[in-house]
DNA sequence: CTGTGTTAC
DNA sequence: GTAACACAG
């Protein structure tokens, strides 16, 4: 064997070693998730993770989320809106990036591509203007599902403004969203991605004294109702998805806040 | 804010 | 693939 070879040999040796140590650390970290169900990380104060149902827990920095492989989209992405997290900053729109982390490979942008659909964002970049780095990674094609563009920027959008208003008057709100993927579903892209027919959002509001929550179902479709037609309770949320919400909570404080459809305690 | 499409290298 | 620019609700 010459120097070169050895050379070689060292560094494939050097590159698994890598590679098999943050696989280990990675199965570790989604074990404790999945386990507690939920986390205190450094850079939040409370974690709500829903239960996956499909067993494909991602986190990254700023979100985590549930992968359904089948629909080629989240089933939800879950992320604390802090008060400080809100910001003025301005960064450039990266492209879309396929998310390495889903292990049974996430869809390519190209999907959306001339499909009459939006990349529309499930953790929305302007809920991460805190930092470049936080804002660039809500831009992985695991944190997207189809949207019309009148939906998107009309009361999807509309919806994501009040969340950011909620986050600054009561100290911040977790989030957790997505699209239903049930029923009958057109299908777009190579990958075939799913188009929800509806969207949810599920919040609670952990911080500003009793603790409460609101949850918001709509029809994916263009909309100039006002955002409080669309409330509904978690529960009826939870029957349509099959997810199970905030199982970390108390059961009798969980039964009572998930079966409320008021919005009372929320400003509009 | 939420996004898309076209053109050029 | 990436970058710059125009455009729309």
């Amino acid at each position: 064997m010459n120097k070169k070879t050895i050379y070689s040999l060292i560094a494939i040796l050097i590159v698994f070693g890598i590679y098999g140590y943050e696989f280990f650390l990675n199965q570790e970290e989604t074990l404790e998730i999945v386990e507690t169900g939920k986390e205190v990380k450094n850079n939040t104060n409370e974690y709500f993770l829903p239960v996956s149902t499909t067993n494909q827990i991602i986190h990254h920095e700023g979100y985590s989320l549930s992968y359904s492989e089948l629909h080629e989209q989240a089933e939800w992405v879950a992320y604390e809106l802090k008060k400080e997290h809100l910001s003025n900053s301005h960064f450039e729109r990266p492209y879309f990036e396929i998310d390495k982390a889903v292990k049974t490979g996430a869809a390519h942008w190209r999907n959306y591509k001339n499909s009459g659909y939006d990349r529309g964002h499930l953790c929305p970049a302007g809920d991460r203007r805190y930092s470049q780095k936080a804002h660039d990674e809500t831009f992985l094609t695991s944190n997207i599902s189809p949207q019309e563009h009148q939906f998107n920027s009309g009361i999807w959008n509309k919806l994501e403004q009040k969340v950011r208003y909620w986050a600054s008057k009561y100290d911040g709100v977790f989030v957790i969203t997505g699209g239903v993927l049930k029923g009958d579903m057109e299908t777009i892209g190579d990958d075939e991605v799913y188009v929800p027919n509806q969207f949810y959002k599920v919040l609670i509001d952990n911080n500003s004294g009793k603790t409460k929550m609101i949850a918001f179902l709509m029809p994916h479709k263009k909309s100039d109702a006002p955002l409080y037609e669309f409330v509904v309770s978690v529960d009826a949320i939870e029957a349509l998805t099959g997810i199970d919400f905030f199982p970390q909570l108390d059961d009798a404080l969980e039964t009572q806040l998930e079966a409320s459809s008021s919005y009372k305690g929320w400003s509009f």
